[in-house]
DNA sequence: TTTGCTGCAAAGGCTTTGCACGGAT
DNA sequence: ATCCGTGCAAAGCCTTTGCAGCAAA
């Protein structure tokens, strides 16, 4: 699966198709969640949807990630020290974390795809998932540092 | 830097070299954490050291793995919905997570090496680390299922 | 109408922190 | 003798849960 626009047409038909109802919330909270790049936060969701559904709670928030999650339309990174962070991109790729900024970069590589084939042969694994992360310092945090 | 046992020796030096007091409860601590291939929760390191060290506290424990995470000596594993994970094995490796027993078994790869290595010159991101994991079922969990 | 969802507040679990005593250098 | 580290308890932070009212099917 790639990277994909999902209409609220579609949002609402898969949240119905898995037996969830499709509340105004839900719907917002996924328009967001699955639409984003950057990799927010619940919090960060939270607050972006709070400015056009004013009094959804954080607990929907978060229990709507936990039905993405679980039905493997976001993937849930977590690192030290930090709060979980919602990837919308669920397929095999790598994440270039940045220590200075923040920023968590996608990135696409064949041979990140052949490598984690090959190892999940070898090591006779069945795989549901993968997480590849690279971390250090992206490209402008080296350019503003200097 | 490959899996290496580390003497008490070496973790007093350790300690003391990065301006660190070698306590007792430093070296206990230090001793299992960098010893241990289970990849072991804050909790488990302190329940073990316990036995040694029966005054030992939870704080302590806390504050020595993250001296020992901040100098590089183990890895944090963040995991969903679970505890933080300790390993000693800090060189580039694959982890393979098995969601059904929670077991984490470390695979070395070449080509893992070469793709981190291409993705990281590809993306012009100066890397510190990296993290590399595979979820699914380990071939013990699978031949149970059977 | 029925069922499941929301929002609130409270609880929960892991981790960190403050502080006075005690041990390492 | 000095200073850092320990242990305890309390606080912190993110996340989950319980419940009564409410919206979707």
């Amino acid at each position: 699966m790639s990277r994909s626009q999902k209409s609220d047409a579609l949002i609402i038909d898969t949240l119905r198709k898995n037996g969830y109802k499709a509340t105004t919330q839900r719907i917002a909270i996924c328009r967001f969640a699955l639409h984003s790049r950057d990799h927010p936060t619940a919090q960060r969701i939270y607050n972006e949807v709070r400015k056009m559904h004013p009094t959804v709670s954080l607990a929907t928030v978060y229990k709507t990630l936990q039905i993405l999650t679980e039905h493997g339309l976001v993937q849930e990174l977590d690192l030290p020290q930090s709060q979980a962070r919602f990837d919308s991109y669920v397929g095999l790729h790598i994440n270039l974390v940045c220590m200075q900024c923040g920023n968590i970069q996608d990135f696409d590589d064949k041979t990140a795809q052949e490598m984690v084939e090959s190892v999940t042969a070898k090591a006779q694994f069945t795989r549901t998932g993968q997480r590849l992360d690279i971390y250090g310092m992206c490209k402008t945090c080296q350019d503003r540092t200097k």
